[in-house]
DNA sequence: TCAGCACTTGTAAACGTTTCCAAACCGCCG
DNA sequence: CGGCGGTTTGGAAACGTTTACAAGTGCTGA
């Protein structure tokens, strides 16, 4: 039943015409009426559908381009998705989506193994960078976008963002509703993401804070948040945050459990913030302020510049930067004071 | 620079020896040892990998698997791709995620375009079927697995679970702990999860609650669920609910979110079920009683299967089912009585 | 010494498709 | 009626790889 399938010789065969003409018949172009009914009657008949690879072979194109992340359980990286969908589909391209594991090794790997004919571009976001990744983008033979960190001096188009700066706003914005003992929920400092928002963090202690403290988490996740925010809140109760800034928002729901765990209300007692701005922020409760990193923008202007590279692989590459935005809600302010759903 | 790829060829003709042998020293059979140096060296002097799509269409087989779901926004999906990439990427798999789009149609053409060579096996979750969809597997060149229907009937392999009878569990559970007037909040009935919890809703009503109501939701999604409690619960106030039956967790987080909305409280007032036990159920709070579908274990049934049919696409039609299992969490019982955390 | 064997290498075919090129055909105008 | 432009068709090559098969090498044991 399912032996083999049919192969365009077959079909060639059945409608008693040539090869050549076989395939302008079903591919399209300079083909008589006559012939395209005739070539695809025959193909209906055999269930012909064509081979993928023969046809990426000759053609040197595959119609694929994959999104590579870290952690496909980030919720981050569902809205990037959703944009490059958007941008890539009606250009007549498939999105694939790829797990590359958290290493830069295993992304290198990933990165190889890919642009080596399975896929006409690669956008990636990686989690940590390093030079054996970065030659490997380099030597790519395809296209590829990087999202999170810029890279103009390589040679490499990416698609970057301000999240050093988000931090900032986070913590001026807490400062603003009069919170002055912040602290810092991050995760690891060896990833792109990890250390840039250390140096956001940094940068914005200007000395009216009575104190800052910070923890690291082993990952950006939640159960990760959850265990660092306990130890950050262990502290001590006579040196208590107010207000606690996490580093995205996986951290800052683990943070909020932990801030409940001892008793204490959010934004009551101790004022949370996030970032990326995920739809799993937006729907907790409280829900979650958090600063926008532009996920959606940011998908798209990557796919935007993957189109242009896929044109043409030899033009500089370019580079983007989507400004970081805060979006105010229940965590930090209460809830009368912000518009209803958290929208 | 970054001008055209080596080719191995080119890499024989610069290690001085034949294609085949250049071939087998990297691939690693039955080379000798200065020849398989040679030919590294050479290859790695042109920074030659092996092109994909070539490889491909001599081996007939790609070493990637797709995993195709409706919406790769739903987490439900997170705990079965990492099932099924445990179990696939040891046997060399590449497994790639692609989104279906929630018509039936779109998910016959993506079954028909990917099995056309793109991989060499697909496991698909599809939100809703049609015929079109079912002979489109059948006829599909490479093995398929479907999540989430049985399909045993078809010679399609399949692994299932019994959603009514967790609806059924959730329902007998909230009657358990004294609720009476349980609502009912699903997804559209013309998808596969839709119409069976649907089924497993009616199956349960046996008389013993004072009412049952009911609303669909136009999605899977948190806002759908948000807005079709609202309207569930807009019923007035003399026939309010004091329990809900969500169809799947994120319908539950939207229906907590309009519960509150009307100043009442979960559990108190209100108590709410899930359904999919995922990770955004059990880290909001209240942390959702949830009906876990056993994710992680259907994922990897069904990449063992797909394993077995990669073996031998011929045999028999396999079906595996995996029953449902209560997890009883904070937003049905309060806080103290369940272990911190909700795990 | 030579048949037999194991091991290594090379030649060539094949996988399924698209497309360049040339040939064939048709109708039309001069 | 012959030539010519345009359209349609077929032959054949090419894409990059793996592998069946044959041929070559060197060694062992009779």
């Amino acid at each position: 039943m399912t032996s083999t399938r049919a192969t365009l010789m077959q079909v060639a065969e059945r409608a008693g015409v040539s090869l050549a003409s076989t395939s302008r018949a079903l591919h399209g172009s300079g083909a008589s009426k006559a012939m395209v009914e005739r070539v695809e009657a025959a193909a209906a008949e055999l269930g012909y559908s064509v081979d993928a690879t023969g046809r990426s072979l000759r053609m040197k194109r595959t119609f694929q381009v994959a999104f590579a992340v870290a952690d496909i359980g980030n919720p981050v990286y569902v809205d990037m998705m959703r944009a490059i969908h958007e941008v890539l589909a009606p250009q007549g391209y498939r999105v694939v989506v790829m797990s590359t594991g958290d290493t830069a090794t295993s992304t290198a790997e990933l990165v190889r193994s890919l642009s080596s004919g399975f896929v006409d571009g690669l956008i990636v976001s990686p989690l940590r960078t390093d030079d054996r990744l970065i030659a490997e983008i380099q030597r790519a033979p395809v296209p590829v976008v990087v999202i999170g960190r810029a890279m103009d001096d390589r040679g490499i188009s990416s698609v970057s963002t301000d999240s050093a700066g988000g931090i900032g706003e986070a913590v001026r914005h807490l400062y603003g509703i009069g919170r002055r003992r912040i602290g810092f929920l991050n995760g690891p400092l060896d990833t792109t993401p990890g250390s840039s928002r250390q140096r956001g963090f940094d940068a914005a202690d200007h000395g009216e804070a009575e104190r800052f403290d910070q923890e690291i988490a082993d990952d950006f996740t939640v159960k990760a948040g959850l265990e660092a925010a306990r130890r950050l809140l262990a502290r001590g109760p006579e040196q208590q945050l107010d207000a606690l800034v996490a580093a995205n928002d996986l951290l800052a729901i683990g943070a909020i459990r932990a801030v409940r765990e001892l008793g204490l209300s959010v934004p009551g007692d101790v004022a949370v913030t996030g970032m990326d701005d995920t739809e799993i922020g937006r729907v907790f409760q409280p829900s979650l302020t958090s600063v926008s990193l532009g996920s959606t923008e940011r998908g798209r202007a990557a796919a935007r510049l993957m189109l242009q590279l896929a044109d043409d692989l030899d033009q500089p590459a370019q580079q983007v930067n989507v400004g970081p935005a805060l979006r105010v809600r229940e965590s930090t302010v209460p809830e009368s004071t912000v518009e209803r759903g958290g929208e």
